[in-house]
DNA sequence: TTGTAGGCGTTATCAG
DNA sequence: CTGATAACGCCTACAA
């Protein structure tokens, strides 16, 4: 058996080289004034050993773990399992990954990703307080997740997915929910649908709720269309999904049944609109010439629909990423006042409305 | 602007216990041996206090970081955009990250998710060596990826998802491809398909090679069922996929094209069959009864299939958790010698064969 | 510009 | 059973 060497450390190294350690620390943090030719002879010593830094000792002093988490908090789903299998397989939280890591790497800093359900939070609350981490980059949608006062109580950097549902002094990245309802019945009205509908998310998740809203109030508002073509209906008929595929594909058996003359219908997320399809196409209606579709979120499923989807993009690589420099801004300047970036969605065109 | 205040220390526990420094350490860590009495009164101290132990002190001394990294590495994606795209679509890894954090929770060890591709391969290397994790559970199924050799070199302890493709004394789990392609064609031929063909994943993934290889010699050798009935094809038809589902549609289309009378395919994933389905449809004919579709991986998507896919089953869940656990033993008892364990497939019958 | 020395918060080895 | 005391590997005044 070939027992493993042990790291260098810094004071080998410093042997090798011929000066102290604390002239090895400084090359290595490129703190300033080192002799150009002592510095060469350090690297040198540094290649030569294969000396890597103990994070443990550094961070010990520092206070410092170069690494964030990006928690993931739902705290609904009471399996674990399908829990864990739902993250992993909405897209979104892979382009939120994507958009942090890139934003993280020039800060050199790492991103762990921690997962979490109602059972597990104290857990979470544990993890953060044993200073893992910097900070935290924190994905809560549901508006009665407890997890963001008490993040923001732990007194660690912080930074939201949403704005939060009580009035907490935290940063946090959003998208313009409303205009990007308001985007879709538009585009909806102006391809000439009348019959308009809506599968709405949860509404006990903020998003779910202005989405809803929004469409439903950019249709009260746009009296001149109602006016120039026939009257809108009073009543734009909704029916809550669960963000699932499966769910948008029931909410829409419902909704056709209900209502059967529908011709335009605006989904709150991709994935249900993807079930929408399904059921619409069921029961025999072409989209989109019979009923036209608009999904939310423009993921990478929007691409896999037939016909291909017309959504509402947010930019979610680009939320993520100011998140993340939000966060860094955070931690480096501790005591910086909180503030929310706000990012406006764009519509997608494609082939089912 | 209110400041954070600093951590308790674990000198301010024993002041308040009235106790030493060690003894306070011991009662967190229970070592054996001490009075119920102290005890109860550290006990109290900490909670008065609040103390949390600093991880990095602590790991400091162990050499232990109580995390180990799951390292997913697709080292052919230059996209890295696109590529934590799939991994966080990709249910498989779901699956894993679930099997694995259940099995490390008794531990207290913490799983951090590690995504790589070509381009980031030092970075994970150096994060390894900086000792922020004890060992490495190696998602790699490539068989040109030189990840896993680079980590055995490293000497940090690590488990493999699959066999390695050079001679490595390294841990690994796995199933038997081989076997679930067999189950695969075996269920094909008793329901009378005898058109067979087959679907196979990338050939420089030995899951890929093995799955076709599998499904190609047991037909060949079931002689008794080609003598009973007619004969079955010398050849067997395959294309190969990318294990996506754009790539199992494109793949199905160019089989029917080329082979029109086919009346039982195996695809050697889900995702992909999910495409090939549509493909088959698309040419106006029905699953199961013109063509029998069989999957494999039984991941959630086989579920959301119409009609719902006959899938062989990898206990993906089970088998991470396995490898977690043999991770656990390699951290526990350095030199241990390396083993692995192979999981049997078994064949779920759904409707679409 | 470089070296010396103290301390970061734990665990672990000893005595007592 | 409990308490000193010495590491663990690094950073950072402070001194030279």
């Amino acid at each position: 058996m070939i027992s493993r060497p042990r790291q260098p450390t810094m004071d080998q190294v410093a042997e090798v080289a011929g000066v102290s350690r604390a002239t090895v620390s400084r090359v290595i943090n490129n703190a300033a004034s080192v002799a150009p030719s002592i510095r060469e002879a350090v690297q040198r010593a540094i290649t030569a050993t294969g000396y890597v830094p103990n994070v443990a000792a550094r961070s010990l002093v520092t206070r410092r773990s170069n690494s964030v988490a990006l928690v993931i908090s739902e705290p609904d789903r009471p399996d674990d399992h399908s829990f864990l299998n739902r993250i992993f397989t909405d897209p979104y939280f892979g382009r939120v990954t994507a958009g942090a890591t890139g934003a993280l790497r020039p800060h050199d800093v790492h991103l762990v990703v921690v997962p979490t359900d109602a059972a597990d939070q104290h857990q979470v609350i544990r993890y953060l307080r044993q200073g893992h981490v910097d900070g935290v980059l924190l994905i809560s949608s549901n508006e009665h997740d407890p997890l963001p006062a008490q993040v923001h109580a732990l007194g660690i950097p912080a930074v939201l997915s949403s704005r939060p549902s009580g009035p907490l002094p935290v940063s946090y990245v959003d998208v313009d929910q409303r205009a990007g309802a308001a985007l879709a019945a538009a585009h909806l009205l102006s391809r000439g649908c009348r019959e308009l509908a809506t599968i709405n998310g949860p509404l006990d998740i903020p998003a779910g709720q202005e989405r809803l809203d929004g469409f439903r109030s950019y249709l009260g508002q746009s009296s001149a269309l109602s006016i120039a073509s026939n009257a809108l209906p009073r009543h734009v008929p909704a029916v809550t999904g669960d963000f699932t595929r499966a769910g948008g594909e029931a909410a829409a058996r419902a909704l056709l049944e209900a209502h059967p003359a529908i011709d335009g219908l605006f989904v709150a997320s991709d994935l249900m609109a993807e079930g929408a399809l399904r059921a619409v196409q069921d029961r025999g209606r072409r989209v989109p010439q019979d009923v036209a579709v608009v999904g939310f979120d423009d993921s990478s499923v929007a691409l896999e629909c037939r016909p291909p989807l017309t959504t509402v993009r947010q930019p979610v690589e680009e939320m993520a990423a100011e998140m993340a420099e939000l966060l860094m801004a955070h931690i480096d300047m501790p005591g910086r006042s909180p503030r929310s970036v706000i990012f406006q969605p764009t519509l997608v065109l494609r082939e089912s409305a």
